[in-house]
DNA sequence: CGCGGAGTTGAGATTGTTCAAGGATTGTGG
DNA sequence: CCACAATCCTTGAACAATCTCAACTCCGCG
């Protein structure tokens, strides 16, 4: 296996050295919004303009937004919703992605407020709530906020009807799909910055049957992984193989 | 074990001989509706007159509302939000009760659209539509769907982070505490209409293992059940074992 | 009375967990 | 520059949980 992951997780494919402050990052926002599927197109410049200042989530484990539960602007890093357990354990409901839109509408009646917020990594995000004045920017997010929903279908089948290596594959391929929908694939190769751990709360496996679970696929010469990245170069057959569609494909 | 659940499924503690027509089921969406913890409470008489017409869903496995996907009300039996899999085999997200408020609304970027509502018993439920133009009726059922969205996370951790025990525990609670809240319940007895098969679907595991998992609650004296129905003598007990609050208890 | 559906039970095969140890990489402080 | 700690990845072996297959029972129904 090639490399190991730097543990600076906040050293990525899209950032450079000191880069979380770069304007580009706004650009993942927009192409998030254009794909919510929404009836009438956001005011890409609006958001490409946002000025609101940025916050560094510095380090991994610190919730996002305990106190401003605004609508925030993923712009790089990691996160994740879960929920605390007995016995320091947790359950993972979703990982937030780079370009993501995340936290709660104001006087909306939202069962996010019953989950937490938790970055995975050093993140860097941006109050947003001032945009949602513009009717369209406000639609495009509602749409997203849809989708997040969405999504925890997927998560559900997984956990119930998927054995480790579905479980596994399901998952890669939707993080793939979520990235190369805003174009920060390279080819078959998407960020993890995340350890095998992280997957294992996620699929509800242990760490070690995650690590034997990655070897079959590599194995299988369905993945490639490296520091930070994983590739899923047959993606095409790996989906069909696992019955993988995006259900949060828009329309459907 | 005591009895067997008759074939036909209507008929249960809510139902005397051909009672689906009967005015009595409203008063359970009444208290639906007064439980989902919305501001202002609904207008109970309005619902109560309700007098559009009982749609009688005769078997299991129809799909309720494919053609008119507007709200509808539970008045009797039980059914599901499934999605079917490859194979025959199908996904339950939810169960779905008398009293409960099922269908989609209308202009509502919706995600239950995704899924199909389907029949596990025979059920009456009404349109309700008509309701909808009421705005303290409209909110209560806004409230209803949040909680029913809500309820996916429980699943999510009984799937994720539980044992057979504990999976089938928490169900049986959830189910319990969904039907107390409305007056249901006999006690610590509730209705339970459905077959081992469909607790397997419902929490990704083989009818086989519900069955083992059902025996040793009882066993432990956590569990009795009969023909359409089942009982949690020391359910508190069983709450804090588990780890089982209902976390759509309102508000949190 | 025999049929059909659901519940019940046992035995063996699979899948996934736990415990424990070792290896690699990175960052830190002397 | 090197020793060291920390973190993650890797591997093996024993163990536990769950599945599959197959038979058998019980009951209501026609």
């Amino acid at each position: 296996v090639e490399g190991r992951r730097p543990s600076l997780h906040g050293r990525l494919m899209t950032s450079s050295e000191n880069a979380p402050a770069r304007r580009g990052y706004l650009e993942l926002v927009v192409r998030r919004l254009r794909s919510g599927g929404s009836m009438t197109s956001p005011d890409e410049a609006l958001v490409r303009g946002l000025s609101a200042p940025r916050r560094l989530v510095e380090r991994a484990g610190q919730i996002l937004s305990k106190q401003d539960k605004g609508v925030h602007f993923v712009l790089d890093g990691w996160g994740c919703q879960m929920r605390p357990l007995a016995g320091g354990r947790r359950v993972l409901f979703a990982f937030i992605l780079p370009g993501d839109v995340i936290g709660l509408i104001p006087d909306d009646g939202d069962e996010d407020r019953l989950l937490d917020s938790v970055a995975l990594t050093q993140m860097t995000i941006v109050d947003a709530t001032s945009l949602l004045d513009r009717v369209d920017i406000a639609q495009a997010v509602a749409g997203l906020r849809v989708r997040n929903r969405t999504r925890l279908f997927d998560q559900i089948m997984r956990l119930g009807r998927h054995n480790a290596y579905d479980r596994v594959a399901h998952l890669l391929l939707e993080l793939y799909t979520r990235q190369a929908e805003i174009g920060m694939v390279d080819g078959p190769r998407f960020l993890f910055p995340l350890g095998q751990d992280r997957l294992g709360e996620m699929l509800g496996l242990s760490e070690v049957h995650i690590h034997r679970t990655l070897s079959k696929l590599r194995a299988d010469g369905h993945l490639a992984a490296g520091a930070g990245w994983m590739a899923l170069s047959k993606w095409r057959a790996l989906a069909l193989q696992v019955g993988f569609e995006a259900s949060d494909a828009w329309p459907r």
